[in-house]
DNA sequence: TCCTTGTCTAGATGACTTTCGAAGCAAGGC
DNA sequence: GCCTTGCTTCGAAAGTCATCTAGACAAGGA
């Protein structure tokens, strides 16, 4: 359990809300998890993500050179990954390496629990 | 381009992907799932998609009433998630009802399956 | 038949996104 | 100290999106 130093704790990144089927959001929690969604919602974003989630850490040089994108496009993509609370970026000596956000990312996945809904009841 | 009757399968609604935290998505994969998670992207739309999951089905006009928008507007966001492959939609008399598609629902949650991860392994 | 109600489509517009090249800053080697 | 390499920020061009009004279409009732 040994986290390293992560002074900011990110709202976002704690419990939240109910699954989504458990019963409707209100617009707070909407405007707090949407941004989660729309940052995993671009093809190059996706990619990073489970290259980071894949993997303990990684370097954005590593990151960088599996696209047919400059640096800046790529530094951008992952400034809102991490804007939204999905990675963790840390510099050592030359190199930045990222590293996925665990609790976030099951949370995320929280949400999207389909059991013991309504509609998979009716549906299934 | 008859809307009615939509007897294609929706291959984003099939299994597509190991959990993106499993190994990294390649472009093709990313291209098929990153739409879906571009549809809950929107704090109105994720909204909508909760409360369609919530019940085995809702009427657009329960959907409308509940938000400060245009019906144009609705039916926009409610098009983006039935093209998205989210939810389904049928005319039965003056209605549309509105219905999650539990596999597609599924799927996305299982994309974001967090167990048996070397990040999940390397932070815990 | 015509009217009303419910929903969708078309077209316009202002705001946001994706992408790039140029420039900046931080670390490390000469 | 200066240069190189790695990454980020800045500023701009091009594309995409959320939202609206106006209008169309479908179902049901007078």
């Amino acid at each position: 359990m040994s986290k390293q130093a992560l002074p900011v704790v990110d709202l976002r990144a704690v419990a939240c809300c109910p699954p989504i089927a458990a019963r409707p959001l209100d617009a707070g929690q909407a405007a707090v998890v949407a941004p989660m969604f729309k940052a995993l919602g671009d093809p190059v974003r996706l990619r990073l993500m489970s290259m980071i989630a894949s993997v303990p850490e990684i370097c954005v040089c590593d990151l960088t050179s599996a696209f047919d994108l400059s640096g800046p496009t790529i530094s951008h993509h992952l400034k809102v990954l991490r804007e939204a609370g999905l990675v963790d970026s840390e510099r050592r000596g030359t190199w930045v390496w990222y590293r996925v956000k665990a609790e976030a990312f099951r949370q995320l996945g929280a949400l999207l629990d389909v059991s013991a809904t309504p509609a998979a009841e009716a549906v299934a």
